[in-house]
DNA sequence: CATGAATGAGCATTCATTCAT
DNA sequence: AATGAATGAATGCTCATTCAT
């Protein structure tokens, strides 16, 4: 436990002094833009503080390690998108409420791409360290997405909504990634498109 | 440059070869064990030489770097998937060789999760040491798909060919390694019906 | 750049300087004792870290690598010998003031012998790492002596002043170094003696 | 004991196999050609090899030991040398003897830079494994110019004119060592001379 | 005689973590 | 609340040496 942590502890709902907030900020927003470019065994400690502008220390102050650093800001990442999912879900139009998530993904995929390139590096990485961590996203983004496809279509066996679930999961994650990495030119609509080719026919 | 491909770049009648054929591929073997689930950087040159019964000298003699192991045994995986699918790529029906290629790519990743899982972690990764080796596996897979996505319905733009294989792509490689991590129980079956729904629909 | 070299750079009151300058100069000290006896490839950072009884990450993190811990150590060296020969080139008597530098020579060739024996061994090795700086070091003392020389006696064309300027620094380094090696008992004076036999003759 | 010395102790004078002379004379001229410039120490065996065009094993076959053909290279270089100096020390004229001699050491030097780089680096190195070969080649040249000197000058204490030679050694190896340094259009003789002042007065 | 694949002890270097200030 | 000097276990890599062919 860090130290700010055992300070929350014994105070309860303290009012968190703005220098620590400021700190961690800082550390996420660094850490964000270069763990995802060079990943998380190849970045340093010292260039992470050093790039967030704060002390080697601080990080062992507020986050207690480095672990638990990357861990709090993938749950910081994917409250993000499981907010911005959950708000199109109850579109009164199944389709539209589909597309418009898989729109948004996209957008989220591009506005952190590093987050995205450790997502799709750690999530099926059987001994990642913060496996439990990006498996709970990874299983609130598909049932979030089964329970759209399952509005269009509930006919047929459960097994086969989750699995036609995952695959536009992948497709979506793997358009993102493609997008940033080797086609910039793509565009978003013509992702959407291919990604609700799946769903499309009435 | 190792010392196999030095005396290899030399040409001449190379005189002991097997005794490095076979190191190299018992290397190949333990390395495609164990750096898939435990990843690249987790797992020191120590462990892979131990896991294949050589000496951590042989490593080196062979490839010359960990770094150029690995890039190796990605090539030598890669070789495997291309030949596998290129054989299916010209079955008279093309929604049957688009089929029968996602499920040789399901059984493809099954069989070599720990490739899979290094495929997926590295190929959108800017600023790894294997984009190249890993990119260019992903184009010629994308190729082909692309080719038989074609030759099911060639009309529309060339971008939403490409969009679409490139969703097929991912969509089979995040069932591939759903199948492993989450549900085994998964049939191989579901999943390919799960992603030819991007293309069933005449 | 080591730590506190990238922490000098960027100027501002050095807040723990004390304890970095003791770690330094307890390296230097158990440095210039043992790389002379036996060679800067003979010997290993642990065993210089546990000479100065500091650990093997603090040479790192003072000085960045084994060589550029003994660039700096030579670099230390250097300016104690020339700011010693510096002090005595004034001298009004010219020929008592090269026979003061080149025993002063002597003084700090015994005094440090390690230092010497790297100097000898690296000086002339056109692949040395030190090879600049112990370049310029036999630059400026040659210019020295020199100016002593020339002092004595101006007549000549400069490139014998040179070259004589450069016997004299390579007898006196000579009899520096045989006097540790081989020759204990031989004096100080008859060293002096011996090499001013070259401007001996009024 | 290397495989041919093992033979020769066995077989008496044999005449040695042309191959195995062939193999040395090879690795003689390769070795002095690359360690003098890089030092034995961060010279390989493969590297020597190489130079030298045959095989590694060659190099334990014939000499033993990397350390081992070191020593031979040295008795090598250090035989062609005393050989030369002996062959002009009975010169009549004692002042032409020694002029002769420093002379043809200063051609010796500029022929084999290599070796006299590494007769500077080892000679005085109390750890030096080949520190009995080159003191005792010291010593021998030594011995060879305070005869010259003697003859010169016969009057002085031994213990001076031992001193003397000293510095006419070390101000002959220097200026030999900074010829092909730092200032390769020096002259021989302007050498010769800046090295004769020493017992330039009659 | 010669070769070169294999070895493993040894080494320079890295980096997460600690702690006195 | 923050700092940065120091630490040492861990790791990639080197290279002299061996030995089966």
């Amino acid at each position: 436990m860090s130290a700010p942590e055992r300070a929350a502890a014994q105070a309860g709902p303290t009012l968190r002094p703005a220098r620590t907030e400021a700190t961690r900020h800082k550390l996420f927003a660094a850490s964000m833009e270069i763990i995802g470019e060079r990943g998380p065994h190849s970045v340093t400690v010292d260039e992470i503080a050093a790039a967030a502008g704060v002390s080697k220390g601080s990080v062992y102050y507020n986050f207690g390690s480095k672990s638990e650093m990357i861990g709090q800001l993938l749950r910081f990442g994917g409250d993000i998108l499981l907010e911005r999912l959950g708000r199109l879900a109850d579109r009164p139009d199944p389709r539209q409420a589909l597309a418009a998530m898989v729109g948004e993904a996209l957008d989220f995929l591009d506005e952190y791409p590093s987050f995205a390139q450790l997502w799709v590096s750690e999530m099926w990485h059987s001994a990642s360290e913060w496996r439990p961590i990006l498996s709970r996203m990874r299983g609130e983004v598909i049932d979030l997405v089964r329970a759209a496809v399952t509005r269009i279509d509930p006919s047929g066996p459960d097994e086969d909504l989750d699995t036609l679930a995952t695959a536009i999961f992948g497709a979506t994650l793997a358009l993102g990634r493609d997008r940033h990495s080797f086609h910039p030119e793509r565009s978003r609509d013509a992702c959407v498109r291919a990604v609700m080719r799946s769903v499309a026919h009435p």
